[in-house]
DNA sequence: AATATTCCCGTTTTT
DNA sequence: CGGGAATATT
């Protein structure tokens, strides 16, 4: 839609250097260039996410935007330990003001375009005071180590761009045509940002659905695509009610369930597709069950020349993707997974870019803290603090301590290793003018990392594979990007999303969460765990959007071509409890008349058989600890703990040879001995 | 200082 | 259950 609108305007209207086409994804992005690269108009279009048109724009004009030229993009573990040290530099107790939860409120204040000094003017409460102080200590550490986090690259942009009236007209006359994929999902800083650029011309394209805003929680307002109209009163609006892509039943469903929102404007989707299967809704008896009831269905499918590639399967949270990862691997179905461990969040891929970012970037205290030591150097922890004190006390970075030695002189023993590491740094510097590829060639061998590595890869060969897959994906930059910096470099990787490494070409399964869904269609789709507290999902601490949850499920529902099943189980274990749950109330939304119920009911009760309930020994009340005992395998040992719970008793035995076992005693083939017995 | 071990605690979702 | 951090050990 966007693109074939970007297509047309760059053929018939202006050249294509006018058009900026902003995308949700990086994937969505370069799919786009693809698709206009074979509608030959791709050349000199910008195709990109908000974040990554903001990060271009603060580099190019950094000095109008007030950030430094080589700033850093910090990501979410960055943020995370700079939030960290701003609590304890305001004296505050971390386990009152957990990382976590400020982390949300700085990210929320700033999708809303609140500076740490707007956010303190606003103070209603000692808890939003104290907010504002971690906040303006966060800002200053993070501005002192040259930092900017997800949040700024937009919220900098937005604020700026409504004062800066000369460099408004001036990218205003660049971009003269704006088109948006996803608009119900933008925040305030993007909706500013989209604004002000179409300020003049008004010339702003955007398409999106109020009923599938999925990201309120990160800021996105729904009001943004619903007050269009009035934003743009010459807009002209194309209501596309007709769907080209689920069967009637699919849609129905969705239709149906969507229809429970009561905060929605109203829109009848139809479609001259197929009738098709029912929507099928199964109900399993714990995880494991689900998981290889979906491989099996998933295994049919594949057989009866369903592609793999036109199958997925979502959920709610990632932590549901391994049991399916599980029963995938047995059924020897090949799959690929959206997020979940993610590669650019690896240890030793983390620890190669913090080099990178250390020489491109000295301010980068987390950076130069994560490599000083890594691979171990004989830095440790007390040298470490002697260094940052030494830094902040006398108002410098830590990098400059290094480089000055009346400084290292004070730091002890181990001024030498540090002297070895920053003769390290000054041999490394030279790479950042080259091409990425060989800086990371360079630093990966100088570094001692590839070593580390391969002497510990006899258990686990992939961080060393994963160093080389770095390096590879580097030359691909490389070659298609000759110009590019690795300052250039070090941002695309830290703007990387979930899903853009998927490769909808591979012959795989795809597995991700609802949200990663959005904007994909497959023939096949199965949703798992539609239960109460998992979709929608809720917290005791916190209400639930529900509205925005159904939404989530209706994305899902409505990806699907040809059939859909969903899944819920009646016992689910987490964090390693199992808890009986209740079945997801959306599921009773679905009319019946479209939808297939089926229960997965184990055939054989395989538990609670009466006869295993195993007994205690009749001479219990002799039993404690130091108590001789007898195994039949394990021969003579002695009682070193003994725990009685509720059901079981837990005994813990140590045994002639020395070893330790424990057991449940009413199962264990222990016999007590009387000390006279052993002689 | 480095490694081994235990402890602790889970903000769902993401650029 | 599982990762990361605090803590114990060498």
């Amino acid at each position: 839609m966007v693109t074939n609108r970007a297509a047309h305007l760059a053929r018939t209207v202006t050249d294509a250097h006018h058009i900026l086409a902003i995308t949700f994804t990086n994937k969505a992005a370069a799919e786009m260039r693809e698709r206009m690269q074979m509608l030959g108009a791709a050349e000199g279009m910008t195709v990109c996410t908000f974040h990554a048109l903001c990060a271009r724009l603060l580099r190019v004009y950094h000095d109008r935007f007030g950030v430094p030229r080589g700033f850093t993009i910090f990501d979410r573990d960055d943020r995370r330990k700079v939030i960290k040290k701003a609590i304890e530099a305001c004296d505050l107790a971390a386990d009152r003001w957990q990382p976590a939860m400020v982390d949300a409120e700085i990210s929320r204040a700033k999708n809303d375009m609140l500076t740490a000094a707007t956010f303190a003017s606003q103070e209603t409460d000692w808890r939003h005071a104290t907010l504002a102080r971690i906040y303006a200590s966060y800002e200053e550490l993070l501005t002192g180590m040259d930092g900017l986090d997800f949040d700024d690259l937009l919220m900098r942009v937005a604020l700026v761009l409504q004062e800066d009236d000369e460099l408004r007209d001036k990218l205003e006359d660049r971009y003269r045509y704006v088109l948006i994929d996803e608009y119900q999902d933008t925040n305030a800083a993007q909706y500013t940002i989209a604004r002000l650029l179409t300020r003049e011309r008004e010339n702003l394209c955007a398409t999106g659905d109020p009923d599938q805003s999925i990201y309120g929680w990160r800021g996105a307002n729904i009001e943004n695509i619903l007050t269009f109209e009035h934003d743009y009163p010459g807009a002209k609006v194309v209501r596309l009610e007709q769907n080209y892509r689920s069967t009637k039943r699919i849609l129905a469903a969705a239709d149906a369930l969507i229809a429970g929102n009561t905060q929605r404007k109203e829109k009848t989707l139809w479609t001259e597709n197929d009738e098709g299967p029912p929507v099928r809704v199964v109900e399993c008896e714990e995880g494991n069950d689900e998981a290889s009831l979906i491989a099996r269905a998933v295994t049919q499918e594949i057989s009866r020349k369903t592609s793999p590639d036109e199958i997925a399967v979502f959920y709610r949270v990632n932590a549901l993707s391994r049991g399916l990862e599980e029963a995938f691997i047995r059924e020897g179905i090949r799959y690929q997974i959206a997020g979940g461990v993610e590669f650019y969040n690896r240890k030793e891929i983390k620890d190669v870019l913090a080099y990178l970012r250390v020489l491109v970037n000295p301010a980068d205290e987390v950076s130069l803290l994560r490599i000083i030591n890594a691979p171990p150097r004989g830095i440790g922890a007390t040298t470490i603090s002697r260094l940052v004190n030494k830094a902040h006390s006398t108002g410098r970075r830590v990098f400059d301590v290094l480089f000055s030695d009346e400084e290292l002189a004070g730091v002890g023993r181990s001024s030498g290793k540090v002297r070895d590491f920053r003769q390290l740094l000054d041999k490394l510097k030279t790479v950042i003018d080259q091409p990425v590829s060989k800086a990371l060639e360079h630093v990966i061998s100088h570094s001692g990392l590839r070593a580390q590595y391969r002497s510990t890869s006899e258990a686990d060969a992939s961080p060393a594979a994963n160093l080389d897959e770095l390096v590879s994906a580097a030359t691909a930059f490389h070659q298609e990007q000759p110009e590019a910096t690795i300052v250039d470099w070090l941002e695309q990787t830290a703007l990387i999303s979930d899903i853009d490494g998927l490769d909808p070409e591979a012959a795989m399964v795809t597995l991700m969460t609802l949200h990663a869904a959005k904007g994909l269609e497959f023939s096949v789709v199965y949703i798992v765990g539609l239960e109460d507290g998992l979709l929608p999902f809720s917290r005791y601490d916190e209400e639930t959007d529900e509205e925005e949850e159904r939404r989530l499920l209706f994305v899902g529902i409505t990806r699907a071509k040809k059939r859909v099943t969903l899944s819920r189980v009646r016992y689910r274990m987490q964090r390693g409890i199992t808890e009986r749950t209740v079945r997801s109330r959306f599921l009773d939304e679905l009319p019946a008349d479209q939808v297939e119920w089926s229960d997965d009911a184990p055939k054989k009760p395989k538990r609670r058989s009466p006869e295993v309930r195993g007994e205690l020994p009749h001479d219990i009340a002799e039993w404690e600890v130091g108590t001789l005992v007898r195994h039949p395998i394990h021969g003579l040992g002695r009682v070193l703990a003994m725990h009685r719970g509720k059901k079981r008793t837990h005994v813990d035995v140590e045994f002639k040879d020395g070893s330790k076992r424990s057991w449940v005693l009413e199962f264990a083939k222990l016999e007590r001995v009387d000390y006279d017995e052993v002689g």
